[in-house]
DNA sequence: AACGCGTGGAA
DNA sequence: TTTCCAAGCGT
């Protein structure tokens, strides 16, 4: 059902919403999907770059299946939160077999894909097809939860249900696109997390965090967790030649199945687990300058430490391989690693 | 239900 | 500098 919220946001919409991002020309459902996984968790500044690189490389879901996993990690590089980048491809993959080539209109079977969850199949459909399907993002989240007077951190389950009630009711069942895109516009531009520009609000009255003051403390903040730290030893494994040793990492945890630098817990340990590893013999070490990468559940301390003139003694494997500076591109590296080996490369 | 999963920018 | 967290999903 629509109402007066949604008729005052699709009037501020008209006037002040983007109608300019990238994926929205063409807005098709292969685009919109691809820009709604790149966007989870990530702002859109961020992924403008990424989201242009991604359909020049592979302009459509055919294309998209038929690439290798590397390259898509390699197109994903740097964007983080590397599963959503297997999914997409594994998702590529089973519209392929299981649907026509496309991804499918239905809802509940367009959740059920890897990487796909509600709020997500809901955007793609709502965006692509001006389907009536209700989203809730962080945007809409913060949204309603200030227009509605919603406590609790929306996070959580008894919150969400509360909130996807209320974005159900909000939902129109007309201009279904333009109503979804102007919500999170709302909150991206004026109903932001941090001094909110209620002025210039299209929906103020009705407002309950606005009427009560309540904009600064609505919606409440995620409980606060300590961040453990780890430590690691990364090793820069160079032979005569300039060209870097690098492992694939596991399937699981943290940068999965991404290209990384040889780690080991102990700093004096390294040469005897370069050639146990990898057969190989390096004689000297220098240590590199030391730095910290934050992640959001934990703070890794990282020692890099640099071998040269290293030698192989036995032929790489298909998990360990010696990489140029000119294969960078085309390799998934977590960001730290890419930032590392392109700092070293310029001082060579 | 709570946690694992990246990164860069804003405050 | 530190803290927080942005178009969430999978397990």
């Amino acid at each position: 059902m629509s109402d007066t919220f949604a008729d005052a946001l699709l009037a501020w919409y008209d006037r002040h919403g983007r109608r300019d991002l990238p994926w929205q020309h063409p807005r098709t459902p292969y685009r919109v999907w691809l820009s709604e996984i790149m966007l989870q968790q990530t702002q859109v500044r961020t992924v403008i770059p990424y989201f242009e690189r991604f359909v020049a490389a592979l302009p459509d879901l055919a294309a998209l299946a038929a690439a290798g996993e590397d390259r898509v990690l390699a197109l994903w590089s740097g964007l983080g939160y590397y599963s959503r980048a297997r999914n997409l491809h594994r998702t590529a993959q089973l519209c392929i077999e299981h649907h026509g080539g496309e991804l499918p209109r239905d809802v509940d079977a367009l959740a059920a894909l890897p990487g796909i969850g509600r709020s997500t199949a809901a955007a793609i459909l709502a965006q692509a097809l001006g389907a009536r399907h209700a989203i809730l993002d962080g945007n809409v989240k913060r949204v309603l939860a200030r227009w509605h007077g919603v406590s609790g951190w929306p996070g959580s389950t008894a919150t969400q249900r509360i909130l996807w009630t209320h974005a159900d009711e909000h939902t129109p069942a007309t201009r279904v696109a333009d109503y979804t895109q102007a919500i999170m516009d709302l909150g991206a531009t004026v109903c932001t997390r941090s001094r909110p520009r209620c002025a210039d609000c299209p929906v103020a009255d009705g407002c309950v965090a606005r009427r009560d003051h309540l904009t600064a403390v609505l919606p409440q903040p995620k409980p606060p967790r300590d961040v453990p730290t780890r430590r690691t030893t990364m090793l820069v494994v160079r032979d005569a030649d300039g060209r870097v040793l690098l492992e694939r990492r596991p399937p699981t945890g943290v940068w999965a199945r991404l290209w990384s630098l040889p780690e080991v817990d102990d700093a004096g340990d390294a040469a005897a687990r370069l050639l146990e590893r990898h057969g190989v013999s390096a004689p000297t070490s220098r240590a590199l300058a030391p730095f910290v990468h934050t992640f959001s559940h934990y703070r890794l301390d990282v020692t890099p430490l640099l071998f040269d003139d290293a030698r192989a003694t036995r032929v790489a494997d298909a998990d360990a391989r010696w990489h140029a500076a000119s294969d960078y591109d085309a390799l998934g590296l977590p960001a730290p690693v890419r930032k590392l080996l392109m700092q070293l490369e310029e001082s060579r």
